[in-house]
DNA sequence: AATGAATGAGGATTCATTCAT
DNA sequence: GATGAATGAATCCTCATTCAT
């Protein structure tokens, strides 16, 4: 891989993390990157076409906790606690970016691209309900694919919501949690 | 009386759907709301400081349409599905805004401001869940509180992804709706 | 006299002894004064025509402590002594406004006021110097006009440099107000 | 090198000198630098920081004149004399510049520069004083450091003022530098 | 005379992007 | 590929001044 697109990507985070999307400078990436600003126009035709790639390292990073996390052994009640718990850990790391994502980067330029980027997520999901169904675990009126764009954006805005306002409420987030586990346990009719 | 502020407010609505809100320039604001550059300095301190108000005035058009609509002598289902459709057709015409809004705004300064604006949303919800319960409509381990905020989310997230994401496909608002009742029944463990 | 146009002098003082010339603004200038921003401009045509204004209050306010302090009993040059002082002491007291004054105000514009308004500052030390040289106490080749210029300048500079660049050195004052006393003498030729 | 910056600063010069400082635009500044807008601000953090640099070119332009001028071989009158006449060329050359300086930049943010810079100017006023006052030239109680900047101040003073108010009287100049000439010698004694 | 909301020209400053080295 | 100085368009916001009440 490219060294310098990823160290661009990952000090984009960064500033985006600490100074917010609307503050954050081509100046100050390069400068946390570690390179020159022409550097950055040879990787990204802009500033806000880097948005995609952030996305991306976000889906995965995603992905990769939860498929560390989700046991096939576990239940899958257990199994979507654990789905929920890693989406809070890292909506609360990366609160901005994920409300970035969210707002569909509030221009709808890169909206082919942001599909493409999220199907691997909405796909591992719309397995994991599909496999349930199949197990007879779940109510047979879901529809695995619809359900699962609805179940994310159940858990992700919550946890968001959890994050952004809640005055450092330790036990909101856990609060939330049993919330949202609860409610989709009965929307998705588990038996 | 506060004319001029209204105006401004109503104007900057309509500029940030249609050009967005990054690229909304503070003269096309005054330019549609008819009044001097200065003028909007006296009532906003800044480009972003609009933004309270106009969630103030998104809920408020929310919580007037979902009123005028929702029929106390329908059964709790119709009242819900008539619920999703209003904020399914304000969505709609206010992509961008809800957007915005839904991104908390991008940034920290306001959120206090936010729990105020959203509060009359979240009671009326709250109370309409309450009274279900009450009445044995809905389970009774549903906490009306917490699950005001949650489903507003999800119906609020699936609409938002629906006008954002959707091709042109006209069928697609229909059958997310549908999807969005039925989880939430479920969810709400509706007998 | 009318008693809004020296409120608004005063606080104008006031506001550019606080703030700076350059950024105070009318607007804090009426606040101060307790009056509407409109108001200002019935008596002042503009932001700078305040200058000759203040400049007299300057003058009158120097021209008054030097008559109350300067002892027609006491000699020659412990009158000398007790201009210096009450320079120096003015000059603490109003930094800012002195080092406008100074430098002409920076614009061209009011020059003409500006003599009407120093000359009867001019005319006090030139009367002072005349006298003496007819008592014979200063040197003959003393032209009282010339020379009134040039010694209120001398005191003035030395003053307003104490002051402005001094770092609160206590000292500093008394050791300037005696270099300018003896180097004062000398050049007036004192016998 | 630092070309760029030497052309702001002489182009500031200009336009100061040409519009007043107040009314000088950055965009007149560059304009005359023949540099883009943004390139000011790579160079000098806003409009005013400039002037320190503006000084220092001043104080060596002053400098460079008078040990042009000045000849060890003339009498310490006919040198004194020489430092008269080169400081009211300057003075009406640069008559707005000057005012300026002499102000103290009507703002406390650069004093600290502002003695830097002046220093080689005082130190060889005093260098000037001391070596007469060895030579028995001038009397001996004398402190040429404090002289220096008494006399500097004296000069600046007189020349500034004659061509700030002398209306186009060409005569003027001459006699006020007659009359500092001549209370100078007194003031130091000259034997 | 007094008010103060409204005005809008005006200019400083920012920062994404380019390009010669 | 990498650099970073230079660019200059873009736009926010200020604030002296006006004028209807």
């Amino acid at each position: 891989m490219d060294n310098k697109k990823t160290k661009i990507i990952h000090a984009a985070i960064d500033v985006f993390c600490e100074q917010g999307i609307e503050k954050a400078k081509v100046s100050d990436i390069v400068k946390k990157a570690g390179i020159a600003q022409g550097t950055f126009y040879i990787y990204f035709s802009s500033k806000l076409s880097i948005m995609p790639s952030i996305a991306q390292v976000m889906v995965e990073k995603m992905l990769v906790e939860i498929k560390k996390n989700v046991k096939e052994t576990d239940s899958f009640v257990e199994q979507l606690r654990t789905v929920i718990d890693v989406v809070f850990t890292i909506a609360k790391d990366y609160r901005e970016i994920f409300a970035m994502i969210y707002a569909g980067l509030a221009s709808t330029e890169f909206l082919q691209e942001w599909e493409t980027i999220y199907s691997p997520y909405y796909s591992w999901m719309s397995k994991f309900l599909g496999d349930a169904k199949t197990a007879g675990i779940i109510r047979e009126t879901i529809d695995p694919d619809q359900t699962a764009v609805l179940l994310i954006g159940l858990i992700e805005t919550v946890a968001e919501q959890t994050f952004l306002y809640s005055h450092g409420d330790k036990n909101m987030a856990d609060i939330k949690k049993k919330e949202v586990l609860e409610f989709a346990m009965h929307g998705l009719g588990i038996k």
